[in-house]
DNA sequence: CTGGGGAAGGGGCCC
DNA sequence: CGGGCCCCTTCCCCA
């Protein structure tokens, strides 16, 4: 399976560890990584025809857009990192999208008809009005729905890649993404390619050994701050990631995941 | 089998 | 808007 993960999952953000610590130690990168290899092999970049970002004006109701409706933004509780793989699908995952209805469209006017049929206060006076069409509606569910399937969805520009079915609501989003497709730095040493030129200064590391991250507790040194971070959870009595069944707690996420797998949690 | 290290990928944020 | 950095996450491999 590729490691690529193109979408962020948005877990809970009270779960960020404290990474404190690590910011007392002071990153030294060597002088002989930039003298041995001074800059990355950046080609041209070639990739950012007009076609690769034209505006589209379809937007997916099902992503992480701003939505008018609360209840429908019932955030995953408590127990984000081990229910990464139960989170929603991601928001660009244009080909689970749409299970409220855009294939066909509701009518303005159907709106109005059903928001009035599923709110008993909609022989009120239409007081929802719309901000960027100006047109009202009687129910807050309606103006909701309203700006959902076409207001925000017109109101917003959404820039697609031309290599994958993503899209992105601003162009450096998208340039970004481009790069992890064309893959621009190139490592003179064996000719890997990366996305960015710092995770071919990573790279580089493994070739020179360099390795700028030390651990407090111990002797050990990393080349990667987030594996010098995970290296820390094993110093930690109480590792940072838990089963919600047994209370056992993992050092990584990633085995947590396993021991979940194993039965603890299926067998409850 | 489990835990940990190494390497890498990606989006978000800040300047 | 772009670059650099941060953080999170994953996969692979090994002890």
């Amino acid at each position: 399976m590729p490691r690529s993960f193109l979408v962020k999952k948005h877990f809970n953000s009270s779960k960020k560890p404290n990474y404190s610590e690590l910011d007392t130690h002071t990153v030294i990168i060597s002088p002989y990584l930039y003298e041995s290899y001074p800059v990355p092999i950046i080609p041209q970049p070639e990739i950012l025809s007009s076609v690769a970002y034209n505006p589209i004006t379809v937007w997916t109701t099902t992503g992480l857009l701003p939505s008018p409706l609360p209840n429908d933004l019932s955030p995953l509780s408590g127990y984000p990192s081990s229910l990464g793989r139960v989170s929603p699908p991601p928001p660009s995952d244009t080909s689970s999208k749409d299970h409220s209805g855009s294939e066909s469209p509701i009518s303005d006017e159907e709106e109005r008809i059903q928001s009035k049929l599923s709110d008993p206060h909609a022989i009120e006076a239409e007081k929802f009005q719309c901000g960027l069409c100006n047109k009202t509606y009687s129910t807050f569910s309606g103006l909701a729905k309203h700006k959902q399937l076409h207001c925000d969805a017109q109101s917003r520009k959404s820039f697609s890649c031309k290599y994958c079915d993503k899209e992105y609501v601003s162009l450096g989003a998208l340039k970004m993404h481009i790069r992890t497709h064309t893959l621009p730095c190139v490592c003179k040493i064996c000719g890997k390619a990366f996305s960015r030129p710092w995770l071919l200064q990573g790279h580089i590391r493994t070739h020179t050994g360099e390795k700028p991250f030390s651990c407090p507790h111990c002797n050990r040194a990393f080349a990667d701050r987030s594996n010098l971070r995970a290296h820390l959870q094993t110093h930690s009595d109480v590792k940072k990631y838990q089963c919600k069944n047994c209370s056992k707690t993992f050092s990584r996420m990633s085995l947590l995941h396993k021991h979940e797998e194993s039965g603890c949690c299926v067998a409850h």
